[in-house]
DNA sequence: CAGTAACG
DNA sequence: AAAG
């Protein structure tokens, strides 16, 4: 339906939109709750590499695809490998791609990645996807992150900023590939989550 | 297969 | 090599 005009990015870095606080806190909690459903049907798991180094994030996934990791390498599969399909994308979290995306089509897949004390992701590129049109929608929840950008190669200089509660990112056109990663998180620096903790919600288009 | 260096 |  129709939509209104969507918000400027506050900062664009190196092509990839960010947009600061793009959920209030409200909307923040409406998502932690949709999320915990989520997690209750599909719980978290803690990924293998391709090279057999389990990774710091747990994750799990909503939608018709999940990402998953392991020495069979990085794909999207229609089901949690504890075998249970995943859940579907809840509304909330589908509203934030309708009014950033600037896609007519629908998100397959909601990856959700939570990062626990000392937990990081290296430099990498969302290249797993069939469809590379549709931009990655990104929001942050809880802990403050240190998000790192990179280029569209491995190699040269890195720029990084960081990214609070409510934070949105899109990453599309030429940004699409750009590496990325997180280098740090400030455990406990946010309310959301009594508990700490920072939660990344990655939306795509997967086929 | 694992360990190390270097990348950022 | 490296969502390490």
């Amino acid at each position: 339906m129709d939509q209104s005009e969507p918000r400027a990015a506050d900062q664009v870095i190196r092509g990839i939109a960010l947009y600061r606080e793009f959920l209030d806190l409200p909307a923040q909690q409406e998502v932690l709750q949709a999320l915990r459903r989520v997690i209750a049907a599909a719980p978290l798991f803690h990924p293998q590499t391709q090279r057999g180094k389990q990774m710091t994030v747990r994750m799990t996934s909503a939608g018709k695809f999940g990402w998953v990791s392991d020495r069979r390498g990085y794909r999207y599969e229609p089901c949690h490998p504890a075998g249970m399909p995943w859940p579907p994308i809840p509304p909330a979290i589908l509203r934030i791609w309708n009014a950033l995306s600037g896609s007519d089509r629908q998100p397959e897949s909601c990856l959700v990645n939570f990062y626990g004390e000392g937990a990081r992701m290296g430099l990498h590129q969302d290249r797993d996807e069939k469809d590379m049109g549709a931009p990655v929608v990104s929001l942050s929840l809880g802990d403050e992150g240190l998000f790192r950008v990179g280029n569209l190669e491995r190699g040269g200089p890195t720029q990084s900023v960081w990214l609070h509660s409510g934070d949105v990112l899109v990453m599309g056109g030429a940004a699409r590939l750009t590496y990325h990663g997180i280098d740090r998180i400030r455990f406990g620096s946010s309310r959301l989550t009594p508990r700490g903790g920072r939660i990344n919600v990655t939306l795509r288009v997967v086929t």
